[in-house]
DNA sequence: TCAACATAGATGCAGATGCATATATCTGTC
DNA sequence: GACAGATATATGCATCTGCATCTATGTTGA
């Protein structure tokens, strides 16, 4: 571990998980674009508000928290999705410094318009190159890989 | 295929490898920033042009295809890395076209200097969550993934 | 109740990326 | 050997990201 080399089989996963993270993404998101729809993104922050509860909502560093966002990228997302009047800022009540997030009625009707298109876009993706079996393993090992530190290190 | 919903199985596929790719890739240039090391991609690249051998080199267009980078993206980046006096481009004489990439001694010294700061942020990312043999099968299936359309579709 | 520090979120500026298109060269065809 | 693509690479412009820092509010403890 503090040899010169790296274990050839975390090589390889990391090898293929930039470059597999990065061509997959972009390959979907050239089908999105193609098909007319602002970046998946936008999907995800409207998704997971409509999970929260369309009154509900959701605070920002919580949406922060589970999208894995960074704090100025999610800040200036939601500027945007806000300018599109696909979510609303409201001050939150029991914090003065925080707002609350809120999905409008044309976010949902977003997110419907554009599931199809995104939907599509990675089926196309993983169809015919993993078996269902396989995309569940994969699933299984990259959330392994992203969890949190808890008793290892 | 064509139903509304996604498969289950390449749905959690879909979201980690985005989260992952985004999160674990996001942590290990950290580490390597905070160890004040330039982007991964620099390394990448002089890492396959030492590989192509000094005198060689390779084309752009190979080196694009090799490591997955957009045409522009690498245009660019040799830009930072040739004023870096990492890399040299020099004309093909093959294809008046075209540029030859290889990489200076200062690159390779680059290389060397920095291959153990990556080295110990991507050991640190995966040891304590996956075991070898996952990290093994992770890579197995990200490279599946990564494919290029063959036999099916 | 005030000082000291922590947390939520925004923002100016520099650098990177995406998109569309430009320029130069090459290849084939007539 | 000229014209019609195709290919290799670069680039202007807009958007997005990263970094550092700012403002505002919250929390704690003497």
């Amino acid at each position: 571990m503090s040899d010169s080399t790296l274990n050839p089989a975390i090589e390889t996963a990391w090898v293929y998980l930039v470059r597999a993270g990065e061509a997959v993404v972009s390959a979907v998101e050239d089908d999105v674009k193609a098909g007319g729809a602002p970046p998946l993104a936008w999907y995800d922050v409207v998704l997971e508000l409509s999970r929260a509860g369309r009154e509900a909502g959701l605070r920002q560093n919580e949406l922060e928290r589970r999208l894995l966002f960074k704090q100025y990228n999610l800040s200036r997302l939601l500027d945007r999705l806000e300018e599109a009047k696909y979510v609303e800022r409201k001050p939150c009540p029991e914090d003065g410094r925080g707002y609350v997030v809120t999905v409008t009625a044309a976010g949902r009707q977003f997110q419907k318009r554009v599931w199809p298109i995104y939907r599509a876009a990675i089926a196309r993706r993983f169809e015919g190159r993993l078996t269902n079996k396989e995309a569940a393993e994969l699933g299984r090992l990259l959330k392994k890989l992203t969890a949190t530190e808890s008793g290892a290190e």
